[in-house]
DNA sequence: CTTGACCCTCCAGCTACTGGAGGGCCTACC
DNA sequence: GGTAGGCCCTCCAGTAGCTGGAGGGTCAAG
């Protein structure tokens, strides 16, 4: 099957199959006439990583997911050890974001918000 | 002052400084030598941009509040806006993460992470 | 006169793509 | 047979925001 209609089955554009293929994570055979021939298999595994990505995975992450995808002998500890170690990340960065809502949020109640130049937000950002 | 005071007293590494002034964040004079020469208010200015950077503006919002911050004239309402169209970004990106940490959450849970091949981390992401 | 700390410029690389140029292939229609 | 349009190819450059390194110059102390 041909790129294109891999990006559709897998919901993946184009561009980013190619970039897949480039370093190495699905790659395709190739038609004689030099198009991309991907299989059924291929597709599976580009619907993989459009769901891991979608999640937030690293690609290094999904590149190591992937092998343990196609390695039917992985004990689903190795599996969960990555996932437990992205979960870490995603509530660390919810933390930083949050405390920044809180800040940011605080200073935008702060100011006025019209045509005078005093103004909180610059003020905080020149002393802070 | 040398980058290397300026950097000192602003927070910010030698290395993003010459970054910012590439850009044309804030362009220091030149001393006989070829040394950057770094006045009071560069400082000011770069401090200013260490602690917009990390309330995770972008660097063009930067830009634009570096004017307003050096504009006397300027409406506070201008920074406002900026400022909370940033909250609305972080907002929203806050919510993405939760929705990513209850569905990794949860798969995580679901698996039982030993010897065993069974994954429904894995399951997931090969159906979902 | 040498050592070490600082400074300079320029280039390459990181993540994960994205867009475009400039071309080939293939099918259908006139 | 010619052409229009849609697909495909490779290669290069750019995005954000730095970061690291090579290869060199400058300066103060001992």
């Amino acid at each position: 099957m041909n790129v294109g209609m891999a990006a559709e089955r897998s919901g993946l554009p184009v561009k980013t199959i190619h970039y897949y293929e480039e370093i190495g994570l699905v790659v395709p055979g190739r038609q004689p006439n030099g198009y991309r021939d991907y299989q059924v298999m291929d597709v599976h595994k580009l619907r993989f990583l459009h769901r891991a990505r979608g999640l937030g995975f690293s690609i290094e992450d999904c590149r190591a997911l992937l092998a343990l995808y196609e390695d039917r002998q992985r004990a689903s500890a190795d599996v969960k050890a990555i996932a437990r170690a992205h979960l870490e990340k995603i509530e660390a960065k919810i933390g930083e974001l949050e405390s920044l809502r809180r800040t940011l949020g605080h200073l935008v109640e702060c100011c006025e918000g019209n045509e005078r130049p005093d103004c909180p937000i610059l003020d905080d950002l020149a002393g802070g």
